[in-house]
DNA sequence: CCTTGTGTTCTCCG
DNA sequence: CCGGAGAACACAAG
């Protein structure tokens, strides 16, 4: 599940190693997971020279010199960009002879093939990511609905105030709304609401104004730490190299059904919230 | 059956 | 009847 701190790790890493580096070739495995036709992506690809990557919630899209498109990446759950480099390559693979270059993870979708050598692997074991070329205008229009970056200037505590005073859903389900806010997902939003001491099922206008500031800063104190942690690995999570993210190690809550809470040590309790696993304190969280 | 991020569709309410 | 909010469902695979 790549949220926010996941997403980032993913892209700093893949912005020192690729920024600058030129696509020889597109290998697609599953046609289904690019988005458009495939010919126009491989044919768009070749030969393009990465500028960087960029992130906006959890959408990667990557910017290339002399040119006004972008290649957006959506892992959803299970997406993962793996890089790899020099070791095993593939003697004559080459997606024009229908070869990769490298060897295949049991869930490779795409394969990006650089000219020095280097490979990038889109994986997704659940096939709900995807990989869409997109103009600028359409780009902005997707960029457009989100919400501000949790750990920008725009996420003021002012329009925190303003965005859950009129709402009657679950606090829950306005962090996970992309358009309030952008990048929190399952975990951060469980884990942010622990930290302020707010269950999960309050209505959003029902939080105090000392509560309000609480989460505004819980928000952010925990996609930092998390982001300097190189995110949460649940499950699937893996970094560009392949590892894993530590701040598992520091979860309070997600995940720990059953288990006595870090503060009180009653034990940690699951339902149901905004249609999601939600795990709380019900002594430490009012 | 469960899991989740997002897009779509449905329903409710003023 | 309209608009918006919020809930419910669809998607996919293991």
């Amino acid at each position: 599940m790549p949220e926010l701190p996941e997403v980032e790790t993913i892209r700093t890493d893949l912005n020192k190693k690729l920024k600058g580096e030129t696509i020889q070739s597109v290998f697609i495995v599953l046609s289904r997971q690019v988005r458009g036709s495939t010919a126009n992506f491989k044919s768009f690809l070749r030969g393009k020279v990465v500028d960087k990557f960029n992130r906006r919630g959890k959408l990667i899209y990557i910017s290339f010199e002399n040119s006004d498109k972008f290649l957006l990446i959506h892992l959803k759950m299970t997406g993962q960009l793996i890089y790899c480099k020099g070791d095993n390559l593939i003697a004559g693979g080459h997606s024009d002879n229908n070869k990769p270059s490298c060897e295949l993870d049991k869930h490779t979708r795409v394969v990006f093939e650089f000219k020095d050598g280097a490979s990038l692997k889109f994986n997704d074991q659940r096939t709900f990511g995807y990989l869409e070329i997109v103009d600028k205008n359409k780009l902005d229009m997707i960029l457009s609905k989100f919400g501000p970056e949790p750990l920008k200037k725009e996420f003021s505590l002012e329009y925190f105030k303003k965005l859950l005073q009129a709402r009657s859903a679950p606090i829950k389900a306005v962090l996970l709304n992309q358009e309030n806010i952008a990048g929190i997902g399952n975990i951060y939003a469980d884990e942010s609401l622990f930290m302020a001491g707010i269950l999960p099922w309050r209505p959003a206008l029902s939080l105090t104004d000392s509560e309000i500031k609480k989460l505004h800063k819980a928000i952010k104190d925990v996609l930092r730490l998390s982001i300097k942690s190189r995110g949460t690995t649940f499950n699937n999570y893996r970094d560009a190299d392949g590892n894993r993210g530590d701040f598992i190690k520091k979860l309070k809550v997600f995940g720990k059904n059953n288990e006595p809470c870090p503060q009180c040590g009653r034990p940690i309790e699951k339902n149901k919230t905004a249609g999601r696993g939600t795990h709380y304190c019900l002594h430490c969280q009012k």
